[in-house]
DNA sequence: AATCTTGTTGCAATCGTTTGCAATAGAAAA
DNA sequence: TTTTCTATTGCAAACGATTGCAACAAGATT
């Protein structure tokens, strides 16, 4: 057969890789090994304690992929970000990466490890079959539902262990944890109007479901008040274009609005940058309330108004509906009540 | 051997989910089907495209665990990021994030998966052998040194495709890409001195090896130009703690410095935020530069002076240097210059 | 017509672990 | 002493894809 084995090899000295050469130094069966290291009752504690010995002496680790592939699951959950609307941009979106950064400890928690995934669906129609017919991961977590929303649906339906972070829908048929985006949206247009202000303006891209729900929300107050209805002001996410597509809003709707509210703390820190540019005071002249409370919004000065997300409650939540589901259970989406964090700015 | 197939059947109606299934229907045997799908050339065209059209038509895609092990490869490239000092919390820290985000989108241009790994090398001694013999992963990147310069170094001497983001030592074994942290030190204090600052303090954590580093830089000019030598003031990066730690170490200092050297564009804002608070002007009284220059240093006010890091080109690094060793090439470090942005703080 | 290519395909072993079933030994019960 | 358990262990067949080698057919060469 004649392989290289070339690179990296994991062993230094004695070569025990496989269950089979432990085996023979132990002088047992493979089989007893397995059993053994697996930790089941059906081996004698003796020979157990002198295979432990053996394995922790050589530093053997069983083969995940082997392993994997004998009991048909895997132990990784895939998490996949797909970069839908704002393509072709690397979007190191704060919030999805701190999401990130939970999830990666509470799978670790669980004994799961987590594979990640950025995709472009509009150039991979693909994506999300692929990554769950690779056999490689035993569930999968989709953060942010971008404009794919219909392709999840399709898989739903025949995939059960997958839960999303985004919006929920009234009759959706896939299992979504995320925050009450419209009652968010009502949150800040609320305070808003408490604070003064009545000629609204939201700055954020209503394409991304998320984003449209908190401008219904702020509708729906606006609509309640009796006051104008909420200015949409369509802003991309990533900070280059965002920063000059905000000035040109600014002055496009110079004296018109007195409250903005952005779609997050990222849009709604570059707004800060842009309003005091102007010379237009917060919230003084304008007032201003974010989305996310991620740690900028504590840094900005003024300190920044915003409806606070809850990411670690979120990332136990995605993670405890996906074990479930992995038991075979039927899990009902999970919607965290936003909360509002009164600072300066609104 | 019933064993329960149970938990999300990928596959609605058909079932081809094995290279067996789609040579029965096409055929031909399994190995056919193999090498057509691989794209070898020893396959008849109108066998490869009879059989490319069942497996589209039934949405069939190989199972990963299988071929990894077979082939003794998986695809996948672990990114482990040990949380060393600044244990039990979660650092949720920008500027690994934002790395990561680069190194997924590298890593899948190049076709490979990530596989992440949050370790805590204190309750897990083991953390770099074990995510190494799993034999899940191809290679792997660690990012961060944190406090595990020597077990990096004990792992690299048997285990060659892993490539480290940190700091470079003269005569270390592992290889590392990073910026030249020692040579950014130099900049950010040269910077403060031309600002006409004096006395000079340095807040961060020195254990952590980079951030040493830094230290040392701004030393050495300290040292050049006869000034003072650069105060130490440990702080943690965790935002909470690291807030009330600046807090304490400003009224300690009080009227003592006019120059600060923050480890990191976070620490900086937050120095920002106490200086404000404290009443003291930046950049009038006291000067301050930051390192990383993540998107918080444009959007403090004023705005952050401080020393650039080329993220995507790291990303870019270390990606490649690991395809590089796992083609079997020895490869040097790669230290990547820093840049100073000359904002407004210093 | 016989031999030699060349191009395709099938066969079967292999990757390393798990696990149902059968075999064995020793202990307990008769 | 014989029989019946019970607790351990070994055997060998999976899991699904890859690949060296051999077999084969059809065309090319002699």
């Amino acid at each position: 057969m004649n392989e290289e084995r070339s690179v990296g090899d994991k062993t230094g000295r004695g070569a025990v890789r496989t269950i089979t050469d432990l085996a023979r130094l132990a002088g047992v069966s493979p089989g007893t090994v397995s059993r053994a290291l697996a930790g089941k009752s059906l081996v004698n504690t003796k020979t157990r304690e002198k295979i432990e010995a053996i394995a922790r002496e050589h530093g053997f680790r069983p083969n995940q992929m082997a392993s994997g592939l004998r009991r048909q699951k895997t132990g990784v959950i895939g998490v996949v970000i797909p970069l839908g609307h704002d393509t072709s941009q690397q979007i190191s979106d704060t919030f999805f990466m701190t999401l990130l950064g939970f999830l990666a400890d509470e799978l670790t928690r669980h004994g799961y490890d987590l594979m990640l995934r950025r995709v472009v669906p509009e150039t991979d129609a693909d994506w999300l079959d692929r990554f769950i017919g690779s056999g490689m991961i035993d569930g999968v977590i989709v953060i942010g539902q971008s404009d794919q929303f219909d392709r999840i649906e399709d898989v739903a339906d025949h995939y059960s262990p997958m839960v999303v972070w985004g919006n929920h829908t009234e009759g959706q048929r896939h299992c979504v944890v995320g925050t009450d985006n419209r009652l968010g949206g009502r949150l800040a247009a609320e305070r808003l109007i408490a604070a003064g202000a009545q000629r609204l303006a939201f700055v954020g891209d209503t394409t991304a479901i998320e984003f449209a729900a908190r401008f219904a929300g702020a509708q729906d107050v606006a609509l309640r008040m009796g006051i104008a209805p909420v200015l949409a002001l369509p802003t991309h996410l990533v900070p280059d274009r965002a920063s000059a597509e905000i000035a040109r809003h600014l002055a496009a709707t110079a004296g018109q609005i007195d409250g903005i509210f952005a779609a997050t703390d990222t849009l709604a820190a570059l707004c800060l940058t842009e309003l005091r540019d102007r010379g237009i005071a917060v919230p003084d002249t304008v007032k201003l309330v974010g989305f996310d409370d991620l740690p900028v919004a504590r840094q900005t000065v003024p300190p920044l108004t915003t409806v606070r997300q809850d990411i670690a409650a979120g990332a136990r939540g995605l993670v405890d509906l996906l074990l479930r589901r992995l038991a075979g259970e039927q899990t009902e989406s999970l919607v965290l009540p936003p909360q509002l964090v009164a600072r300066i700015t609104a």
